[in-house]
DNA sequence: GCTCGATGTTGACAGCGACAACATAGGCAG
DNA sequence: CTGCCTATGTTGTCGCTGTCAACATCGAGC
């Protein structure tokens, strides 16, 4: 990085090393800091030292870098909601605990999670993150819905209670200390 | 609109008439057709038959016209929740109705709806928005919230609820045929 | 009838997404 | 070792956008 004749350890690959990640990286940076309205492929060219252009080598445009970041996004909120079902095997402890870790990974990356839940994205066209948000919310009707009729409307009416608080507390409609929350929170 | 010598009971006001009726009228169009991603100064310009900046003598610019087009749809919300909280005298029922209400508005305005309660606006930083934001809650937290904390709890759980569930069925991360759906719009 | 502010227009500029043409680098065939 | 071939990155360009500044016009009120 400091001389143009850096070392080949530093650049595994081809001209870059790993242009690829680098772009989600700096993409992820800027919505973590501004939200996906603040993402331009410029920008994230500029922080990734590379040309405007350069993006266009790995994604088809704005939409499929978002779709990229997005997928990241749900890979990592389906860990955190998978290790805080596995950690609890009692079936109701363990329903608190997805809602904790789902509340808080959202409160957590909020400008993330809007871009995940947000119609920016038409999921259908991006079929490995329909495949990622899929994989996360097996999670939920996996282990909230244990099976049959009530267990479907179980599952459902806990998942758009947390979607819900989470959405209200990030758009600023309630505040993150509300008892509500708070009570969720510290279960 | 026939002639450039228009009759006068066609243009009762200035240059225009009315053109910031006319503007907002063309956003909100766009916004219900095509989502507020596609809202764009100059095609509401085009749409309202002025020139590129016109709309800078009514609007400080693109988000300005956002909060003006978001307001306006929460005026609309907050009448349709009052017209259900006040159709119904008995409390349970009447915490249904507006219940149902919310999801109606939701489901029938969907790209407006995300709008509304979208991260691209900052609230914070456009008053007229923000009063006509909390207007409608006050639907919600003075009819369902009855009184101390048990009551406030009570709103926040079923807002937090209805809430959630019309993201949900927005986002398609469940379908508008859901039981959990319909049970709650067929109360 | 004239002035003056409110309203609308024209022109300009930088930034953006996207496409096309070009440059380079490095693996692989011989 | 040599030379080609494709993956990767660059440069140039286009139309579109938001926004600012300067100019034009309309109409109300003195």
């Amino acid at each position: 990085m400091s001389t143009s004749r850096g070392a080949a350890a530093d650049k595994p690959g081809y001209h870059h090393g790993d242009l690829r990640r680098a772009l989600l990286d700096a993409a992820a940076k800027i919505v973590a800091k501004h939200g996906a309205g603040a993402v331009t492929l410029r920008e994230v060219a500029r922080l990734a030292g590379v040309s405007h252009n350069a993006p266009y080598r790995h994604f088809d445009g704005l939409s499929a870098l978002f779709a990229a970041v997005a997928a990241e996004g749900f890979a990592k909120f389906g860990e955190r909601l998978d290790a805080a079902a596995q950690a609890e095997p009692n079936a109701k402890r363990r329903r608190n605990a997805i809602g904790r870790a789902y509340l808080r990974f959202a409160l957590d990356h909020p400008r993330l999670y809007l871009l995940m839940f947000g119609a920016d994205l038409d999921k259908t066209q991006h079929p490995e993150l329909r495949a990622a948000a899929d994989k996360s919310f097996a999670v939920l009707t996996g282990t909230l819905g244990r099976s049959g009729r009530a267990g479907h409307a179980d599952a459902i009416n806990a998942w758009a209670f947390v979607h819900g608080l989470a959405h209200l507390v990030i758009d600023k409609q309630i505040k993150p200390t509300d008892p509500v929350v708070l009570k969720l929170l510290a279960e």
